[in-house]
DNA sequence: ATAAAAAGTGTATTAAATCGCACTTTTCAA
DNA sequence: TTGAAAAGTGCGATTTAATACACTTTTTAT
């Protein structure tokens, strides 16, 4: 999970959630700041700024050993 | 995934890996007092921290909407 | 077309993650 | 039992994530 991909995966579920980012900043607890740099791939966030956006946007952060392709 | 979980779900897989907190901590870049600090649960690490363990760990980290219990 | 809402940016400050060094405690095999 | 390897900790230095303010650009609805 890159800072780009990270990005794009908040972006997305936000907008399916039809929210902005200054209400999702604030439901969040977060900066304005932070969450634009996030969502634009310009930050490298801490598992608790992760935490409280993932939580706010009904998501779940997992991490799991990787399954081989064949 | 809190601090805590998190810290045991790298130590875990570590001690399955069978190797130090020092070789872990050398081959995924980062010092070994991070480390340490991560597998405590005594830290908010940061993404990029995070992908250099587990990386090596052989594991993936994901991002997913929440599945209802019913 | 245009006005308002939303998104993005430059700069500066503060809080905290990362790090190495030196040391103590715990674990474990001979 | 004991000695070495592994794990954990106090401290201080450096780096950088998170933040607010003020401003510009882009998007969107009328």
């Amino acid at each position: 999970m890159h800072p780009d991909k990270l990005g794009q995966t908040i972006k997305n579920r936000r907008e399916i959630l039809a929210i902005t980012q200054k209400d999702l900043a604030e439901l969040s607890g977060m900066g304005l700041r932070t969450l634009k740099a996030i969502e634009n791939g310009k930050s490298n966030p801490t598992l608790e700024t992760l935490n409280k956006l993932i939580d706010i946007l009904g998501m779940e952060l997992s991490i799991d050993v990787r399954k081989p392709k064949f």
